[in-house]
DNA sequence: GTCTATATGATGATAGAC
DNA sequence: GTCTATCATCATATAGAC
């Protein structure tokens, strides 16, 4: 049987297994219910019907709904991302502007729609279940401030990354999943505005204990 | 009938209806499992275990789950303690110590275990419950932040509200239901010297816009 | 007022036909 | 790879006996 590629564009010896689609669209759907409804009302129903597949397929690619949302919430690049965002004004962390430059990272990593939908997804789900809440921690930490809290060089490093994150996480919340208006509405600029200059405080600024920068 | 207390010491005439304690007791542990698992994941099955009675009982005297929610999460008392705390210290509304005021009053009510039960509660269903975002807006809306807006003569003061709840709300996530450390472990007056100033610049310091006070 | 029994429905998961 | 059929479990809610 040597049939060679001859009309068959697609092939080069017979069709490979697998890789319909189906699975990115399974995972792609389950961001997005995950991220509208959270991790428990997000049914794997409801799942499937967002991608456009049968039920049984999710529990046949993914196993559990425990393993799909794992898959789901996460993203490798974040590292990557954030490095990136750092090295892309380097004086802005020797002029003391990494409040604002944290800021800008935050509104500009939520540009990007998986991003986003993972964040929310991640902070939905957070709050009632466990699993959730342990992934949101490590994503939060190892990843944005741990990068930010190494070029801190304070005592107390760890509390003024604790309050930042607070900050931060009142802003995902109050701006993107409670929706409060007017900050809702307010343009990425503006936030960061408002919000850098306290970032900045928290970080490197005097708040209240022995190591402030007065 | 006109039968004298005599004896009887509990009752003026005769048993009264009801009222045998079993209706607070459902609302006081149903406050605890919405704090501690949200509305989703608490049942009545388990606030029935947790008040000691059984779960047709909760029906009985509350009718759905809704409606037990609605009534435990209604607190009617929270304005009176705000004004109670903007009264106790007239002088830090003048003075420009607003946001320190407020954070102070944010840990103050915090002291209240059914207060908290309650806050964190609405906080923990908020993200998964519309009925319960709604009701979270309203809290933080016409009570707490009501009333310090309305002290502010700024015209964006609806913007620099919106930015200090997310910094409250980002607060009591970060130290009160996710627990994150260090700031979850720090003593209230670290927080509120900590986070006080961050307040008082959103309420009235220079946010990047044009009214600010520089 | 309190509880037993049950109606009714949604969910996560699995076995197995095509 | 895909789908039908089904199981077991858990939920809210209700009717009615004591």
């Amino acid at each position: 049987m040597n049939e060679p590629d001859g009309g068959n564009r697609r092939s080069r010896r017979g069709r490979r297994p697998g890789e319909s689609g189906t699975r990115n669209a399974i995972l792609a759907a389950s961001r997005k219910r995950f991220a509208e409804q959270g991790y428990d009302n997000a049914s794997i129903r409801d799942i499937a019907v967002a991608a456009g597949v049968d039920p049984a397929l999710v529990h046949h690619y993914y196993g559990s709904k425990e393993s799909l949302f794992i898959a789901a919430m996460r993203l490798p690049n974040i590292p990557g991302l954030v490095g990136k965002a750092l090295e892309s004004d380097p004086e802005a962390l020797a002029e003391g502007r990494l409040g604002e430059l944290l800021a800008r990272t935050v509104v500009m990593i939520w540009e990007d729609k998986t991003l986003q939908r993972t964040a929310i997804g991640l902070l939905r789900s957070a709050l009632t279940h466990e699993r959730a809440a342990a992934m949101l921690r490590d994503f939060v930490r190892s990843t944005i401030f741990g990068q930010i809290a190494s070029t801190l060089r304070s005592p107390d490093a760890e509390y003024r990354v604790s309050l930042a994150a607070s900050q931060v996480i009142g802003l995902l919340m109050a701006r993107y999943v409670l929706r409060v208006e007017p900050l809702a509405s307010a343009s990425g600029q503006e936030v960061v505005r408002a919000i850098g200059p306290a970032l900045q405080r928290y970080l490197a600024g005097d708040i209240g204990t022995d190591s402030g920068t007065a």
